[in-house]
DNA sequence: TTGAGTGTATGGCAACCATCGAACACTTAT
DNA sequence: ATAAGTGTTCGATGGTTGCCATACACTCAA
């Protein structure tokens, strides 16, 4: 593997890879809900502005290595899109192109009503 | 825990035991259906008539053994009901009491299109 | 330049899960 | 009684996954 180059410029962050709707299948779409952790992102990302929450402002009981990891899969599954911005890394759900590859997928498991205790 | 007498009778087998909708988690359901081998069976029953299929009538890539783990796993999230018919357990989709719970889930499920290759 | 803040990558660990072979239980037919 | 067919349970195994701590990379402000 080469090494890189002294870069003469400032270098900036790689920018997160975000996946291609068509190739996400079925059943990486379900397991990337089928968490509790990433089901909480999810829905806290769907009840807030687009771009509006970073990463680290999530309250779920993980450190931030394994969130990192959770944002990773739901990137895969192409359920949310991420940007830069200075440190930080906001997020946006995909909502219309997630329907557009399962339509009424994303609906219902945010209708989806926890039981009660 | 006690011993069963010898029944006088012809003993018969313990009929499958099934879950409560109501007491079914989205995490669960979700964690049911993101598997290839139960995705198979759950399109498989969900065009077959009713009560059509016996549990060994699937072609799926699994020994025995894991299929009945399989079914096990569909029985506790509420997605099918088995019923013993002589040696054989036949199945049914639990479409109307799933929707109930998870309205338009199974549906989204069902009706996601695989990748073409 | 230094430091604080944010997020990623790596390595290790424990828990979970899918699978199998073997043994068992039950039903039906011979 | 025997045998064939169907399905479950058990123990073991290998792979995956979720998690953490640590180390690293990058940005911004002081």
């Amino acid at each position: 593997m080469p090494i890189d180059p002294p870069a003469a410029t400032p270098r900036h962050r790689t920018p997160p890879e975000h996946a291609a709707l068509a190739e996400v299948t079925l059943e990486a779409a379900l397991a990337a809900l089928a968490d509790p952790v990433r089901l909480t992102l999810i829905r806290e990302v769907a009840s807030a502005q687009e771009w509006e929450r970073s990463c680290g402002s999530f309250d779920v009981p993980v450190r931030k290595a394994a969130l990192s990891h959770h944002f990773a899969v739901l990137r895969a599954a192409g359920l949310i899109e991420q940007r830069d911005a200075g440190p930080r890394r906001f997020n946006r759900l995909r909502r219309a192109e997630f329907d557009a590859r399962f339509p009424g997928l994303l609906d219902a498991v945010l209708r989806a009503q926890d039981v009660e205790v």
